[in-house]
DNA sequence: AGCGTTTCTTAAGATACCTTAAGATTTTTA
DNA sequence: TAAAAATCTTAAGGTATCTTAAGAAACGCT
């Protein structure tokens, strides 16, 4: 299927939009194919963009001081992938943003979401929701790391996202649940044996 | 100054509103007043507002099955509290919601802010605004809980929340940094000498 | 098919943080 | 203003998780 009408079906399914708006809407996107491990934003840019995922998996990370990489977000076909501090706050990013197989993105420009959200109210209210929720996950990912072990957290995350654990290596996963690769290689042999 | 005319000069400091829409939204909430230690809103309860603090201090936090208590979120006069899950999918609430002091908030029940969006606008605007910047908040709560230590995560709170650092207990602040208090308190002795 | 690269595992020693328990201090209430 | 409740501190011993280093397995390219 066309990028873009995968997109449309994506809006369709949580707004209303006419066919005239769709047309409209799917018109202010363009499409960015990346091949596995290139880099979409780099730490440094500033994040113009919010970005749909059409097809492929990305990852989003950022380096502390240590130079120790962390995983703030995976997106696969269907998420949207950004530094949203960045993107609103027009400043430089901290964060990587990287496809882990070849991913075709869909992009639209912060000025041109700008003049959306007053042609076509429903995009704005697909933002509201889509934040709202994003909000309620990333709490819920906050609470789980300040109150449960290691070992809660890697079941939870294989039971929650099955598909996303299929597709990335292992030591990602321990870097976006924060431990060590040593650590959660550690935990699988326990509770696998 | 009247708890409503508070909230008021809330929205417009951030989104343009007529004296028409002005008065419109100001009828929409109504005042509730909270004595210290009293609960706002009960683990199993449905929420149904969302709800805005003209004065006062508050926490929501959740009991785990050990019955430990993990600060979820502190809020002070100009914040916004809820149980953000329960008042989406409409379930029964994981959290609490606790006067940390005598408070005073203003509630707007759903189906009311619902109608709100479509008759003025704006006010979607300003909580597409308002979870878009809580959840790049939140998201670095995260990070800073992955890969930081707790003594960098104390500092780091102390400067960002300096006022409200003063206004609640110790032993809560180590809740929502999550550590013991006993540890907190090692912490503060190690580097106040 | 073979070689380099990426990913995963193993294990020993180190450390950050927790648990428990008790006492000290501060705040609230009667 | 005294008693009760809430909060903070101290200290000893324990556990979860990390660090380092090395080798094994899987994957990707020529």
């Amino acid at each position: 299927m066309d990028p873009i009408d995968t997109l449309i079906q994506h809006f369709r399914e949580r707004i209303v939009l006419t066919d005239h708006d769709a047309r409209c809407v799917g018109e202010c996107f363009h499409v960015v194919t990346l091949k596995k491990k290139e880099v979409l934003l780099h730490t440094g840019e500033v994040s113009s963009h919010m970005r749909y995922i059409a097809e492929g998996c990305l990852r989003s990370y950022y380096m502390d001081e240590e130079a120790r990489e962390h995983i703030i977000q995976f997106g696969i076909d269907g998420w949207w992938v950004n530094d949203l501090y960045s993107y609103l706050t027009r400043t430089p990013a901290k964060q990587f943003i990287q496809a882990l197989e070849h991913s075709v993105v869909l992009q639209i420009h912060r000025d041109t979401l700008n003049q959306l959200y007053d042609q076509v109210p429903a995009i704005e209210r697909f933002f509201r929701f889509k934040f709202e929720k994003a909000y309620v996950a990333v709490q819920d990912r906050t609470l789980n790391t300040l109150s449960k072990t290691a070992e809660e957290r890697y079941f939870e995350f294989r039971s929650k996202y099955r598909d996303i654990e299929q597709r990335v290596p292992q030591y990602m996963i321990a870097s976006y649940l924060g431990m060590t690769p040593e650590f959660l290689s550690a935990l699988r042999k326990k509770t696998t044996t």
